[in-house]
DNA sequence: CTTTACGTTTACGTTAACGTAAGCTATGTG
DNA sequence: CACATAGCTTACGTTAACGTAAACGTAAAG
């Protein structure tokens, strides 16, 4: 027997709207359960919300989320299928490789204007001792 | 004497259309020169257009890139202002290592589903030869 | 000299991802 | 019992980041 949430509580715990819920079930990224009319939310629901919102801080459309939870739960189809969704991950994969160069340039240039930032301090404190 | 670029040279060479570099010069994120109307890139429009275009692979919107980027050509400002400026870079250097954990989340789990489509295809396989 | 190509401005259209509000129901609570 | 709280649906509003189209200027090419 697992546990349910009600909208508010996952909405809480994950600090979004209960519009915010309702829309991705609109999208079709959730399905809660109905008990009497009323959404239930299971763990697998938690699952999914935590990915969608880990793909929004990096950039990802809900599309795009959707699209990367339908390759971590693959129903076991034929050969075929497998086959290109085991490319469809590696385009992924790659995709994120790229973002993760971008990532680390921009984490060098802040670290290098903050060192900029520190050096004209400190030229600022000689300036006042001369 | 730089080398100046036509709308067209900077749109073909970053792959966007000329309707999106004069959106972000109407944004206030390029300012690039006039030769009798026409609009003249020099070369630090491109390095900005550079900066704005890898933070929207990082799924910055236009107007935090903007931002980043007042902090990679700090004016030499006062010391009070510096601080500011220091803090605001630290908190950004933060935010994205925050991002770099998540984008390493993402990545072990498309590793991990990768893998399972492997196992399954070669399961597969083995179904076949019995 | 007209066509073609590239540039300009102005302005309305579009999509994603929700926000906001109205109006209804069911369930406790003083 | 009144009413406050939480949920539901339906629907219109909003913002960012451009797309698209009209209407015009200019300069090289056939």
């Amino acid at each position: 027997m697992q546990k349910q949430y009600s909208i508010r509580e996952l909405a809480d715990e994950f600090d979004v709207t209960t519009r915010t819920l309702r829309f991705y079930e609109e999208k079709g990224l959730l399905s809660p359960l109905r008990t009497n009319q009323m959404r239930s939310y299971t763990s697998a629901d938690r699952t999914r919300l935590r990915l969608i919102l880990r793909g929004k801080r990096l950039g990802l459309s809900l599309e795009e989320s959707s699209k990367i939870i339908l390759m971590y739960d693959q129903r076991a189809s034929n050969d075929e299928q497998l086959q290109a969704l085991v490319a469809k991950i590696r385009e992924k994969r790659q995709q994120l490789a790229e973002q993760q160069k971008d990532l680390e340039l921009m984490l060098l240039d802040l670290r290098d204007a903050e060192e900029r930032c520190l050096d004209a301090l400190s030229n600022n404190q000689n300036e006042d001792v001369a």
